[in-house]
DNA sequence: CGCTTTTGACCCGCGC
DNA sequence: GCGCGGGTCAAAAGCG
């Protein structure tokens, strides 16, 4: 598998992302390109995020300044099923379901390949696979659509995606993370992101930050990617001085840090071909 | 021209 | 052992 090549040979790559966050780089907090958006009119009822969100988050160049300009947008308009029965855990994967209605965000501002698609038995609408185009990163995504109400996309993530590792470089730099660790099938004693959705929660509930936040946006009981990245977005302002402390080093840019941001929007390739 | 999507084939695990 | 279904690969096509 050149994705597990890729991830056991990158075990140097916690110490890089260590360092880009240290020095207030990531590639979630590059500057926003409004090329690459896909909000074209015309998508107006599919899932898009609103504009105004990310042009908040990306128009600058710090993770603190991302932070701050985040909080000006405290609702995403995102309207996720957040009950026990919607957010299950199964094995390592974790699975959610999110309601479309409006501009509703499917994805998580990371950037996804499709690399496959397949025809579900007894189930009108195809499954999407996608992977992170972040080399470093092994997330993995499927998205279908709920047979039940195709307003549902069931969205299911798998592997440890770079959402995770963010929060808790931030949040306990002493508690070292794991690496993407590769996961072999048959072979996890905990997942990485179980683990880290297990400790976001602890994490986040005990915060005092949030909890001068709004209720409503705590994070669903998986710690999923949705449910991570807005609370990872405030979170670290608790430790905002702790990234400032290195952030007068020159940011040479991570080679693999300038990916274009772009979102991508799956209903474009959940069972809207009715030829599947 | 490079990146993304499509799509059919292949591989593998699981149930019978 | 065999068939089925899910997951992945990789070549071709599409697109900006």
């Amino acid at each position: 598998m050149e994705q597990l090549k890729s991830i056991s040979s990158s075990e140097g790559f916690e110490d890089d992302l260590i360092k880009e966050l240290f020095n207030n780089e990531s590639p979630l907090f590059m500057p926003y390109q409004e090329t690459s958006m896909e909000t074209n009119s015309n998508t107006s009822t599919d899932s898009t995020i609103n504009p105004q969100i990310v042009s908040a988050l990306h128009s600058s160049p710090t993770i603190q300044d991302d932070i701050e300009r985040a909080l000006l947008y405290p609702n995403y308009g995102i309207q996720l099923e957040a009950t026990s029965e919607a957010c299950r855990e199964q094995e390592s994967k974790h699975a959610m379901r999110i309601k479309c209605c409006g501009n509703v965000m499917s994805d998580d501002g990371y950037k996804w390949r499709k690399y496959g698609q397949k025809s579900i038995k007894n189930s009108p609408h195809p499954r999407s696979y996608y992977r992170c185009t972040n080399p470093r990163c092994s997330a993995k995504k499927q998205v279908e659509r709920s047979s039940d109400d195709p307003d549902i996309l069931i969205i299911t993530y798998e592997g440890l995606h770079l959402h995770f590792a963010y929060p808790f470089l931030l949040l306990n730099p002493l508690d070292q993370i794991d690496p993407p660790t590769k996961k072999q099938k048959g072979q996890r004693p905990i997942s990485p992101a179980q683990d880290y959705s297990a400790e976001a929660n602890q994490i986040f509930s005990s915060s005092p930050v949030l909890g001068e936040l709004d209720g409503p946006e705590l994070p669903g009981p998986q710690g999923l990617l949705e449910d991570v990245v807005p609370l990872l977005i405030r979170k670290p302002l608790v430790n905002a001085a702790f990234s400032n402390s290195s952030s007068s080093e020159s940011h040479s840019s991570s080679p693999t840090s300038h990916a274009s941001f772009s979102w991508s929007l799956d209903d474009s390739s959940l069972g809207f071909r009715t030829n599947m």
